[in-house]
DNA sequence: CCACGGATTGGCT
DNA sequence: GCCAATCCGTGGA
């Protein structure tokens, strides 16, 4: 960690950029959970991008509703939605007012409250060496390792619970990007960003 | 009111 | 590699 930047706060106008632009950039950036003293942190090694005026699959594509109006406001706050029955998933909002655009937190590496993630993901204080790598290398996973509900639906991302620390920029040679993952419209956009050196990517 | 299916995961073949 | 689990937002009748 860079001892120069690692207690910077990103600020709303880190947010309020282009979708794209924030995606990539939030590619080793720190997030940090901080509920009432219990603290969770990991790097960001693999994002999705998602926009409602041109991409059909983003939740915002048909307009607004109860469940995506926070994707309609200002960048900088956290969308979480339920799907499949069983998860959460989180999403740093981007963009200006009504860009309806999101990123979906799809993988980090942990850092602090590790003993913690592996008993909300394992239900168990012991894990074999290899699945240290399977705590957060997913969207559902990241949020059951931190205890990310529908409560934490729209948390301003520039407050004290949830935030995230700035970090250098990460060179481009070390970023992939690829089409996103498990959708089943708009599946050619080269929309996923990630890490291509991290163990902690759900996949390459 | 009811039917459908999902920005996933984990277990089984 | 394949597929069921499981709930609720969404849209149509």
């Amino acid at each position: 960690m860079n001892p120069e930047s690692t207690y910077k706060k990103l600020e709303r106008k880190f947010y309020t950029r282009n979708l794209l632009t924030v995606a990539k950039e939030l590619l080793g950036k720190i997030f940090v959970k901080n509920d009432g003293g219990i603290v969770f942190s990991g790097i960001i090694v693999e994002v999705e991008a998602y926009d409602g005026s041109v991409d059909e699959a983003a939740h915002t594509y048909k307009g607004k509703t109860k469940r995506n109006e926070i994707m309609f406001g200002i960048g900088g706050f956290l969308y979480v939605y339920f799907t499949y029955g069983a998860h959460f998933c989180s999403n740093v909002v981007t963009g200006t007012q009504d860009s309806g655009t999101a990123v979906l937190i799809r993988a980090l590496e942990p850092l602090e409250g590790i003993n913690r993630m592996i008993f909300n993901r394992f239900g168990r204080d012991l894990i074999k060496e290899k699945e240290k790598f399977n705590l957060t290398n997913g969207p559902g996973k990241v949020c059951k390792a931190m205890s990310i509900t529908k409560d934490h639906y729209g948390v301003d991302l520039t407050g004290n619970k949830i935030f995230l620390l700035d970090q250098p920029k990460i060179n481009d040679a070390r970023i992939s990007i690829s089409k996103r993952i498990g959708i089943k419209k708009s599946v050619d956009l080269p929309w996923r960003f990630y890490l291509n050196d991290n163990p902690y990517v759900s996949r390459k």
